[in-house]
DNA sequence: GTCTATATCAAGATAGAC
DNA sequence: GTCTATCTTGATATAGAC
C-alpha cells in the first residue's frame, strides 16, 4: 500500500470512491475514517481533501449516484403484461441488490448520516425508484390481474422483502441466482396474487 | 437536565439503557458518544462507567435483552392450524417491531458493531428466532397446507418483509395497527400460498 | 453513586513543500 | 496531485474527591 509521490489522478478518484462505499458499507459511515479510506487506496489522508470537499459530501455523492444509477438502469415497458413487469421488477432488484450490494445498503443504512438537504435530495430519488413498482402494481390492479388492497404499502413490503435477499445470500452457497429470481417470484407473485 | 449530586442507583441504570438504545437507534452506534448518552440521562459521562464495563458492553446487553424477550414473549401453538400459527407470528412480528422499534433495528443493523464473540452469541439467538417461523413453514408444507420451494429462504424474505414496517409507518398516520394485520397477514399468506 | 478533572488517543480538516 | 506536518476538536476511559 506504500505510495511514493506521482500523480495518478485518473484512478485515484474512482479508488477513493470504491474504498469509501465498501468500508461505510462494512463498518457504517461514522465508524470509518478518512485515515482508513486513505490507507486503503494507499494515499495519505490528506490528499482525499483534493477529490471531496468533506467526508459528508463522499458519502452524498456515492448515494446520489447509485440512486441514479437505479433510476437510469431500470427500464420498465407499461405495455408490457403486468406478470412480466412484476417479474421484471424482481429479476432487477435481485440483481441490482447483489451487484451493487454495499450501494443498495447505504441508500437504505446511511440517509440518517446525511445532512438535512442531502438527505431529502437522495429520499426523493429512493421515492421515485419505489414509484417505479407501485405503478406495476396500480396498472394490474386496475386490469383485474392483481389482488392488492394497499399498493403503497405492498411496494414497502416487497422491496424491503427483495432487498433483505443481501443479509443472507453468499454466491457460491446453495442457491444459484436463477433459483433466486425463481423462489422470490413465486413468494411475489403469490402476494399480490397474480 | 443538569443534576446536582445525590444517588439514584435504582433509575439510573434503566435511563441510561434507554437512552443508548434510542441514540443507538437513531443515530448508529459508532456515531454516538458516551457524552451524549450521559447528556440524555442527565449525568456526567463518567458515571455511566459505574453502569457498564465499556461501550461495547452497553451495546450487547441491549442486544442480547431484546433477543430474550423476543425469544420468551412469542409463543407458538404446534398443536393449531398452520395458518392461524402463521397469523399469530405477523402479529407478534409486527407488534414487535412497532412497540420494541429501536431494538428491532439495533439487533439488525448493529450486530456488526459487535466484537466476534458478542456477535456470535446474538447471531445465534436471532437464528433461533427465525427458526419459530421456519417451522411453521415446515410444518405447512409437510400438511399439505401451504406451497414454500425453500422454507429457509420465505423465511428470510417474510422477516425482512414484515420487519420493513418500520421503514415506512408512522403510528397516528393513513393506516391504524388493525389495517397493517390485515394486510401484510394477506401479503404473507398469499405468498406461502395459504 | 456521582462529580470534577484529566490522561490518552484519534478524529476531520488545512497549509505548504515538492 | 500528493506528501508531510500540524491545528483543533472531541472521543473513551480512569482517578480521586465528596
Amino acid at each position: 500500500m506504500a505510495r511514493t509521490q506521482g500523480s495518478r489522478a485518473d484512478i485515484t478518484g474512482p479508488l477513493i470512491r470504491d474504498a469509501a462505499r465498501s468500508l461505510f458499507a462494512r463498518h457504517g459511515y461514522a465508524a470509518v475514517s478518512m485515515r482508513q479510506i486513505a490507507q486503503a487506496v494507499g494515499v495519505q489522508a490528506g490528499t482525499l481533501y483534493a477529490y471531496t470537499a468533506d467526508k459528508q459530501a463522499l458519502l452524498a455523492d456515492l448515494l446520489s449516484d447509485h440512486m441514479t444509477l437505479l433510476l437510469e438502469s431500470w427500464q420498465d415497458d407499461p405495455a408490457a403484461a403486468v406478470t412480466a413487469r412484476l417479474d421484471a421488477f424482481v429479476r432487477f432488484h435481485i440483481d441490482t441488490s447483489l451487484d451493487h450490494a454495499d450501494g443498495v445498503f447505504l441508500s437504505y443504512m446511511e440517509l440518517r448520516s446525511l445532512t438535512p438537504d442531502n438527505h431529502a435530495r437522495i429520499a426523493a430519488l429512493r421515492r421515485r425508484y419505489e414509484n417505479g413498482l407501485q405503478n406495476i402494481l396500480d396498472d394490474g390492479v386496475a386490469a383485474g390481474v392483481l389482488r392488492v388492497d394497499d399498493t403503497r404499502l405492498a411496494t414497502m413490503a416487497l422491496i424491503a422483502m427483495l432487498t433483505g435477499v443481501t443479509n443472507w445470500y453468499r454466491s457460491g452457497g446453495r442457491l444459484d441466482r436463477q433459483a433466486l429470481y425463481r423462489h422470490y417470484g413465486a413468494l411475489v407473485r403469490g402476494a399480490v396474487g397474480a
